[in-house]
DNA sequence: GGCGCATATGCGCAAGTATGCATATGCAGA
DNA sequence: TCTGCATATGCATACTTGCGCATATGCGCC
């Protein structure tokens, strides 16, 4: 029941993309992820600091958007941003990881900020 | 209420500039509106088909993103891009309109201009 | 099989968001 | 002042989101 009729309903995606990239736990994960490295739900939430069951839903989250895979090894889950992003996604995102301070050296440590 | 006191990257803004994105009304609405002129409530109403206070509501989002003036102008009050965007902000939301659909032609004729 | 680590998920909750409806406010013209 | 248009806003409601807690699942190792 939409009003503003689009040709294809690629607004939509946009806007999913959006909200998808709209909290900061998934954006630090995001920024991480993006070196092209696997990552695991572990690393992740040592570095970021956060529960086992929020890394492990956000990133679920930032997968379900369509932005990252997974691989299943031995007890670990890796992530890895999704090689296959569309042009115009990925210069979004980068955009935005490119607005954001980097990654500090050793985020291995918490607290702070 | 501190709006929009983006003064270094912190990461926190900018997840506050991609939640007042991830909408399509206001991602439309963002959309006509960059054009740099001034359009009013009910223009960009009728051209996104959304109720007043819907519309109302949303302009009234982005404008307490930071991303909007407002000016009273009779009865109208009319909204323009802020033209005192930080460059990183300015960058994101310019490659995310890029990633939409152009605004259709017809839609663009004004009412009380 | 049993144990333990890594990850996912069901459940409930608190907070946030979007929206309609009704109403208030601002403004101009008769 | 009264009328009417444009816009904002209070209220109620439904929906969504992020979270913790507890538990389930997957997997390797003994």
């Amino acid at each position: 029941m939409r009003k503003y009729a689009y040709a294809d309903g690629m607004d939509t995606r946009i806007d999913d993309l959006l909200s998808a990239l709209a909290e900061p736990t998934r954006l630090r994960a995001l920024q991480i992820v993006w070196d092209g490295d696997e990552h695991c739900v572990c690393e992740l939430m040592d570095k970021l600091g956060a529960s086992q069951s929020r890394m492990s839903r956000h990133m679920a989250r930032l997968k379900a958007a369509g932005l990252l895979s997974d691989r299943r090894d031995a007890q670990w889950v890796r992530y890895r941003r999704n090689p296959d992003l569309p042009a115009d996604w990925l210069r979004i995102i980068e955009t935005v990881l490119a607005a954001m301070p980097a990654v500090p050296r050793d985020e291995c440590r918490k607290k702070a900020a």
